[in-house]
DNA sequence: GTCTATAATTGGATAGAC
DNA sequence: GTCTATCCAATTATAGAC
């Protein structure tokens, strides 16, 4: 590894900003270091020169940004915790500081725009091992903290619950900002209206009331033994009064015949 | 591209097994051809001969699993519907429309089991503009009838703000169906007890009350100027009285400052 | 710091024997 | 249908001139 990041002409700048938005388009195999080379107008060794190789350009590209983010969440989390004193903090004011810094960064183009945070929202559910152990090390103290800042919020809801609906919660979110089809298939579903893809503002006014929802819901009931008849019936046929014959519906054989 | 799906005497067969395994873990670009056949034990030609080459491999996989599924899906819902008349369905009942067949094919290892779920959940957020084409042709009427159901299901919730509260479930269930991580990640949230990666029952019962309860949220508040200062106090503020001196906050600089 | 040239490998696809 | 051998394009990385 060569001198990575002491100084930045330009040229490791424009890799960056090239990278952002190749492996966000294509992923990471599916960029390779030409075409980076070529969209940031620079040289091909420039990125062995200048981060080691492929795989230290992504990774810097990745860490540059999300430091940043979370460094700036954790933040305004401290500042809502220091105003709240002894009380906790709201769900609202917890998905605030998860939000509004990451549409600070949605906003900026200077600090990678929209295209960072659906790179962002890809990398999430990425399964590649070095990137998910990337992620994990690096950014485990910060999540843990949002962790308990929700666990006292929502005392009623049992740890491993809550671990399991901020999980949820984490992919809806990701899903969203990653949302490359999403528009698209927004309008597809909804023709009464076009969508537009540059409101992200208005894409969380909707996605926060969601979450909360789903935050503060009813605990699941977890007893039961065939688990698809449970699903289908016990718990899920409650307020369905005219749906009382279902259960043998629930395991048609007609179903399956229709493949 | 030559015969592509004619008879499958146990080669094409086991490419399509060692495709699902080896493009969940590495993705499209990541996994090739060598690696598949190797993984299979078969010939190399054989991708080409098979399926035309790697995509067509890739999209046969695909497909194969897909079709079944959303069948299942639909005749599923329509049982449901049959029994129901003329009233509407239940959130719950459509939502089991939606988890039961992916249940059970999550638990049949002969039809995919859970790798090909995961595999799925990677698909819906990958930007490949020829998956995503590919995924919207094949199942845009599938997901329109799912779309009818839910709007006849929550009538007070607006055509377009169900497209978005849809497009977060999506979200959610991919990215819990995704989740390569996700074991990982939820034992490092909650020490207390080890996450267990082979209850998928659990998780579908714990997922479906938070998707609901998100679905049935109350609808979010549009209105306001600044969408940062919007979310962080006007909406989000509800219910915490204690932090009424917390709009210098909200744009506190100190954020910025500890980056 | 930047560039050209090239090494060394690996990629997908196919021709033709069997 | 299956296999071997091979072609050729594209990849990452580096050596060395400037």
């Amino acid at each position: 590894m060569p001198a990575a990041s002491r100084t930045r002409p330009a040229t490791a700048e424009r890799l960056l900003a090239a990278a952002e938005r190749l492996f966000l388009a294509h992923g990471y195999d599916g960029t390779s270091s030409r075409m980076l080379t070529a969209a940031a107008r620079v040289n091909l060794a420039a990125v062995s020169y200048h981060f080691g190789g492929k795989t230290g350009l992504f990774q810097s590209m990745l860490a540059r940004r999300l430091d940043a983010l979370h460094e700036e969440r954790l933040a305004l989390l401290d500042a809502y915790e220091r105003v709240a004193g002894t009380m906790p903090l709201s769900c609202e004011r917890i998905l605030s500081a998860l939000f509004v810094p990451a549409l600070r960064l949605a906003r900026d183009p200077k600090r990678g725009g929209a295209d960072f945070l659906r790179l962002l929202g890809r990398a999430y559910v990425d399964p590649s091992p070095e990137l998910r152990a990337f992620l994990s090390e690096r950014y485990a103290p910060s999540i843990a903290r949002f962790k308990d800042a929700f666990a006292r919020a929502l005392p009623d809801i049992a740890p491993r619950e809550l671990s399991w609906r901020l999980h949820f919660m984490l992919g809806a979110l990701a899903y969203t900002l990653a949302g490359t089809d999403a528009w698209r298939l927004i309008a597809a579903l909804s023709q009464d209206e076009t969508a537009k893809p540059t409101d992200d503002q208005l894409l969380l006014r909707r996605l926060a009331p969601f979450l909360i929802a789903g935050l503060q819901a009813p605990l699941p009931d977890l007893a039961g033994e065939d688990p698809i008849v449970s699903i289908a019936d016990s718990r899920l046929a409650r307020g369905a009064v005219n749906e009382r014959s279902a259960p043998a519906v629930t395991t048609s054989r007609g179903a399956r015949r229709v493949a």
